[in-house]
DNA sequence: TAAATAAAAGGAAACGGTTCCTTTATTATA
DNA sequence: TATAATAAAGGAACCGTTTCCTTTTATTTA
């Protein structure tokens, strides 16, 4: 570690604005915050000077000094994927409005995990927390920051939170396929299944877990498949398990659009035709299952985005009560 | 804004934790930096003080005082797509690895340019700035931080820069599609324009400018076709010029490979064949390409995440001279 | 023109840490 | 056992701002 006093990126200061100006540093903090009064003469010395040396604030001592953060941390699962590159957009856009910046921490994997550990320090450091898709506790082990937590896309009934009701995405998807199947039908479900199951929010589990229920109510046997999260996931997931074209009737639920993408791939490969010889549903409704003419269980990416950020600025301003929205998927249907 | 110095937040301090731990706060400094000699027991106590208050460190304080910024700044065109999620994810992870936090600055659009405008002042203060796909002059439209810049995926000679030389990725996909053409073949250019060319980096300019350069030094003639940058661009954009299954064999550019997807999709639902109707060679080899079996060529992303990284480091290691990689697309043969 | 008032500017404390330097406690050496 | 050497701990300056409070300057008003 370094001496920390030896200058070692000397930056013009706001010293050197007031010296070079001839003013006091009081005055140049006026002039950078359009705040108090300073005559018109001066403030443009003062500009010109900040110019001239191509000063900028220090963004830290600032911090320090006023205690006005103006930072939100997004804890998310992986930036690789579309959804949560998405979501981020969204949240970023809102809130880029309102001066706030937003830092993202992504966790893609365990090493991350480890990661986030020393990275708590910064989120502990910011006005709150935006967590995607992920359990709190298991992001801070011990010590839960008191602030501002907003849960997007999980549920914890101990902080704001919005999600979707991702069993009953299960069952609505089972109804669809139940809805759309002759009788001699072979049913499949294609999923995902989450390693550590204490990191996640077990999001596809729940989906799973809905649309089995129906199933066996109906008393209709289910394949359960489970797939890479990856664009070929569902090819290769389906490659495996059906070589050929089959003689009946096959109903498919994907639990995500990535997978549903990589399914229909593999069908249309095989020749055969939706709702002719196949129903597939999947979740999300990603801009590319549109392209595809996938039918999908719509997540309310935006509508949670904004719920989101509403809970966020009630809870700033001083809203106690924990509020918790439950959101419905919505069926679109499309060719399959 | 508020009066600086009333508590709005009391988290506790390091003073807090000296008080109470019943040492001089350079002490407790030393127990969380690791740093200097503090003997077991004062540290087992300090430590559990610090649990106790649920103290965690003022990282501007921490900032400003040590001069340590440890921070990085990227500025990325849109995270919501797929191709800049997974710069960010390789970056961001190689990053962490050396215990840099990386800070997004989207630029989606004119409003997130004046954004940006107010953002330079954070931009500023970082140790340095990745920046993807953007051109420096009119991200900075004054100052350029006088840091490491690096940039990827678009070239300056002024700046350390990677990337890949998008014109010849047009002269290879002329090529590729002049040697899998017979002789009577409509040539289709399916491509993006970049409304603000002051803002962007040309990329899919040079890609037109390359494959157009070819195909006229063969005297062919080719239909260009404005496409948005969106999953369904390609499809809708071949929709509107092509209506049905024409006699001709028919051989397109795509120059991105979320463009391609799209068109290939449009051709498949016409009931076309690949090389046996119709060629396709799109840009980018992004994962969903593989599913498509689109044939392609790839961009570099993982070597210039790696190079760029490199050059931030050696940068920072003093090294003055400017470094520019031009790196070349590869084809990849599948389907199409 | 003097006194009262308002506007403009400056000084200095505070924010919460790090680190240099000094002091105090501990251990090793003569 | 006295002294030197070393380890441990504390004090205080400093990082670059903001803002309170005081002082100076300009403007009204009597």
């Amino acid at each position: 570690m370094k001496n920390g006093h030896d200058k070692k990126n000397t930056n013009p200061t706001i010293k050197d604005v007031a010296r070079i100006a001839n003013v006091g540093i009081a005055t140049v903090s006026r002039v950078l915050n359009n705040s108090g009064k300073v005559s018109e003469k001066t403030r443009e010395r003062v500009i010109e000077v900040i110019e001239e040396l191509g000063f900028s604030p220090n963004i830290h001592a600032r911090t320090l000094s006023s205690k006005n953060i103006n930072s939100l941390s997004f804890v998310v699962p992986d930036m690789g994927n579309e959804f949560y590159g998405i979501m981020y957009s969204l949240l970023e856009s809102r809130l880029s409005k309102h001066n706030y910046r937003l830092i993202v921490f992504p966790l893609i994997d365990q090493v991350s995990l480890e990661k986030i550990k020393q990275n708590t320090d910064i989120i502990y450091q910011t006005d709150g927390v935006f967590i995607s898709s992920l359990s709190v506790t298991n992001i801070f082990q011990s010590r839960i920051p008191q602030k501002t937590i907003v849960l997007i896309d999980s549920f914890d009934e101990r902080f704001d939170s919005v999600y979707v009701d991702n069993e009953n995405i299960g069952r609505t998807a089972a109804e669809y396929l139940l809805k759309n199947s002759p009788t001699k039908t072979n049913f499949y479900l294609v999923t995902f299944k989450e390693l550590n199951n204490e990191f996640t929010s077990f999001v596809f589990a729940k989906r799973d877990k809905g649309f089995l229920e129906v199933m066996e109510k109906h008393n209709k046997k289910v394949k359960i498949i489970y797939a890479d999260l990856l664009w070929e996931g569902g090819y290769k997931a389906l490659e495996s398990h059906i070589k050929n074209k089959p003689k009946n009737y096959i109903s498919i639920f994907a639990t995500c659009d990535m997978l549903g993408v990589g399914v229909k791939k593999y069908l249309e490969e095989k020749n055969m035709v939706p709702k002719k010889d196949y129903s597939l549903i999947a979740v999300d409704n990603l801009p590319i299952s549109r392209l595809f003419k996938l039918s999908t269980i719509r997540q309310p990416i935006t509508e949670m985005v904004e719920i989101a950020y509403e809970m966020f600025i009630s809870s700033l301003n001083g809203r106690k009560k924990v509020e918790n929205y439950k959101l419905e998927g919505k069926l679109i249907e499309r060719e399959t």
